[in-house]
DNA sequence: CTTATGGCCTGTCAGC
DNA sequence: TGCTGACAGGCCATAA
């Protein structure tokens, strides 16, 4: 599910609803997720402060008091929610509550996520970037570190689709399918080139749609194709943007031409056959 | 090093 | 209606 739009939409929320709250009590019902959560994670959070709260790709990053880090990965169908007495649950599904933060407020932040693919560990803050999950990631798509010169010289003889590559977590953080789907379709390239085939026009085409795309979305509060909700419980806004994703067989926008599903690298990819080249 | 593949889980939907 | 298989926004381990 989430992207990197849909949690920097759940980082500004939980800024507003949850920084400067302590957590009283955790309690785990299910510890089974990607990884399993530490069975001390309970303990060790009890007590602290959520002092700031950040992003890297798509790991939310939860500053505590103590300075410890909790990392949190959203997986495919994970939800982070800030649940006070008026929260309308009825999207997400008890079994799936499997863990339950109790704040000094009287509300709860509730982890939530049908098929735990998701991860949640702690860290201590002076080790955050030097972490297995954050030590290996590429730049913030949004910085200025990723860039035109940056892409093209990062796909040079590379064979893998451009478009696998964008959403290759080390070359550049925080892509899933649907941007990636929808980033090449504004820069006007098919999402089977071969990287080192991208030539320096696209390159700069598909940085500033990169940014430009991402930004919007963040906006809008992010795509909801099926299931991601925010902190409050509500679907980003973001879907009625989408050029490509989920379009298969319907005409495009620009040029009425069908547009096309090609399974690449065992994910959907959806293009434009007139648009794209 | 890069690339491809299968696996992790549950829910949903299309097709029979 | 009920079953089966395919598929889903991510990531990791493994193999070639």
């Amino acid at each position: 599910m989430p992207e990197l739009p849909e949690v920097e939409s759940l980082r500004r929320l939980l800024i507003e609803s949850a920084r400067g709250r302590t957590i009283v009590c955790a309690r785990i019902s299910e510890a089974r997720l990607r990884r399993s959560v530490s069975r001390d994670l309970p303990d060790t959070i009890a007590g602290r402060t959520i002092l700031e709260i950040g992003r890297r790709a798509k790991y939310l990053l939860l500053g505590l008091s103590g300075k410890m880090t909790l990392l949190v990965h959203l997986g495919m169908s994970g939800s982070l929610t800030h649940r006070g007495r008026d929260f309308r649950d009825s999207d997400f599904h008890p079994a799936h509550d499997h863990l339950r933060f109790e704040l000094d407020d009287g509300t709860a932040l509730v982890y939530n996520d049908p098929r735990r693919f998701g991860l949640m560990k702690l860290v201590a803050s002076a080790e955050l970037a030097q972490t297995a999950e954050l030590r290996e990631l590429g730049p913030e798509p949004l910085e200025n570190d990723f860039n035109a010169d940056y892409l093209f010289e990062n796909t040079r003889g590379r064979k893998a689709a451009i478009k696998n590559l964008l959403m290759d977590q080390k070359l550049v953080a925080g892509i899933g399918n649907i941007y990636a789907c929808e980033i090449l379709y504004a820069a006007k390239v098919r999402p089977g080139r071969a990287g080192a085939r991208i030539t320096r026009a696209e390159a700069e085409r598909i940085a500033a749609f990169t940014k430009r795309i991402l930004s919007r979305a963040i906006g809008s509060g992010g795509t909801t194709f099926r299931s991601y909700r925010d902190s409050r419980g509500q679907p980003g806004r973001f879907l009625s943007s989408l050029q490509v994703y989920g379009r298969d067989g319907e005409k495009c926008y620009a040029c009425g031409s069908a547009i096309k599903l090609k399974v690449l690298g065992q994910r959907s990819s959806f293009y434009c056959p007139t648009c794209q080249r």
